[in-house]
DNA sequence: ATGAAAGCGCTAACAA
DNA sequence: TTGTTAGCGCTTTCAT
């Protein structure tokens, strides 16, 4: 291992000398040793030690990012596209800004605390978490700190996120258009985004002088435990003339649910997701659901972050990215 | 921030004292103390620095994830959701183990070094990376090292993979029984799991006597290139009866454009993946595939690097978990 | 423009 | 059984 102490004796200066040409504090050395320096930098293949660089300074250069945590750890969530490709993007986005992402499943803001005590991270990206979680953690942390799909009442907690309303009252509306009379949307929680898409829902509900009462389905996260919840709703769902589910994952699986029962989408039933992932184009019948830009999200979520971390005061703390209805072929006009 | 310095000053006793007790060195402490440091541990919040730890001891309790880098650190690869599921596996089995997972996208054994170098992981763990690249990285690391997918001539590098000869033999022998005649066998590199399962499809095409050449078709694995790979080679895939992919998800990718073309599978042409990730189920018409345990796969991975971080010693360096033939909706009878 | 030195929090060898 | 102490590699203040 090559340290700076390393390079200094062989530069012949002092090991500040090497510091300050490492972060490029250029002004503070001559010319001649910035040359020199840096070119055995290169030549000795000097790799900092990001341990001492945390414990000597500040900054980890290490972002963390949190999941929400299911029962007993299961891999569900992240196989989920929509987790999996903003995880990407993240780590795309990251990389370039030279962070390091650690990532890691949480349930609490005091988990989110132990991460980021114990590996100092710089900033700190929470996806998809309940907001109250999310608002414990804004204060607990003193670290920047960026939510993702979050909504909060007063607190002025950096976020991005969707026009989730919108999505959630485009999408009713067109199932309502196509002569749907009875219909649910199915979200697995029934905070932030979730929560917003049902207003949405509701509205155009609303709007129909439709009953909203038990429309709203909350889903078990666990695959077992939710093919029991549909199990054992059977009849509802047999019965209703659309399904809105809060994920393209969700609206795939329950599908697969619906046809092993012999509920046929969408002559039977017609079935619209959210996120407009890869799978839904992929899939046959290929689904009607709202695109949103799940690549774009994740890396403003960074630029986010990372402007707060490096001081720079922002104007907004809120994106809300726009939606737009995707119509494919799960959902079919219902005669009245 | 509370130190181990001042969990010590309020026991009063040494950091030493406290350091064992945390580390569970309980013969070297009296058990009074050891009560009352536990019980301070807990009361005062102490969370440990581990940039500190990783400054002073060796042991960063961090694993470092590769993941092979695209072109433009693309989103396509973790969007596959064989790897985002052995990385939601990997985190879950190295958390259990109280490890943390940094994960990275690298494309050399040099990229490699510096993840290893600077943040002083204590193991890496290589998924789906070229052979020779991880050949190099691991005469070059010094730390333990696990492949997964990889096949090795002489080197004796811990990996985790799979029957690939046989899941390839078995659905080319498939499809050749069920009439077809033209297939080909289409990865996104030839090396590793990719090869071995060509070495299969190309001994069963031989047993039967069939022509093997040209039926390795190498496919890009950004999503606009390999568009316009299929567009270029749209008279070769419109003959051909079968197409076997090593992934699920290029295979679902390759049915959506075909249908676009108005190749419909599996009328005119017999598909089939391999994974048997929740993708294959999910859709219509579901896929035919080699399935492979990922989750195991990944946990595998971890399990056979701590092993190594322990230093307990293995016996077995090789792993080859089992496949399994499923045969579904994408390949039919072809009559000849 | 350069360097000496203190100290970040923790571990482990050594002394007591 | 307990404590003292010397680093780990780096940053940063303060002299020079």
């Amino acid at each position: 291992m090559v340290r700076i102490k390393d390079i200094a004796q062989v530069a012949g200066v002092s090991t500040t000398t090497v510091s300050n040409v490492i972060h490029g504090n250029l002004k503070k050395v001559s010319p001649e040793n910035v040359k020199k320096i840096q070119s055995l930098l290169e030549q000795m293949d000097y790799i900092p030690s990001m341990g001492a660089r945390m414990l000597a300074g500040k900054a980890s250069c290490m972002i963390g990012v949190i999941l929400p945590l299911t029962k007993e750890r299961s891999l569900r969530q992240i196989t989920d596209p929509f987790l999996s490709t903003i995880l990407g993007a993240i780590e795309a986005e990251a990389y370039e800004a030279n962070y390091y992402v650690i990532f890691h499943q949480a349930d609490s803001s005091e988990d989110m605390n132990v991460l980021v005590s114990k590996w100092n991270v710089d900033g700190l990206i929470s996806i998809c978490m309940p907001d109250a979680i999310n608002e414990k953690a804004a204060s607990l942390l003193k670290i920047p700190f960026v939510t993702v799909d979050g909504y909060y009442e007063k607190q002025e907690i950096f976020n991005v996120g969707l026009d989730d309303v919108g999505g959630g009252y485009d999408m009713a509306a067109y199932l309502l258009q196509q002569g749907h009379k009875k219909l649910y949307y199915l979200a697995d929680g029934d905070t932030g985004a979730n929560y917003m898409r049902w207003l949405g829902v509701k509205r155009a509900l609303e709007e129909r002088g439709r009953e909203t009462k038990g429309c709203f389905l909350q889903i078990p996260c666990e695959w077992e435990e939710r093919r029991s919840f549909y199990q054992r709703r059977l009849k509802l769902l047999s019965e209703a003339d659309a399904l809105f589910f809060a994920s393209d994952y969700y609206a795939m699986d329950a599908i697969l649910f619906l046809e092993e029962q012999g509920i046929q989408v969408p002559d039977k039933v017609s079935v619209a997701g959210f996120d407009d992932s890869f799978l839904a184009s992929l899939c046959h019948p290929a689904l009607t659901t709202v695109r949103q830009d799940i690549e774009k999200k994740g890396r403003l979520a960074v630029q986010l972050l990372l402007g707060q971390i490096r001081g720079e005061s922002c104007e907004q703390r809120e994106i809300r990215l726009p939606v737009e209805l995707i119509k494919r072929e799960t959902v079919r006009v219902r005669e009245s």
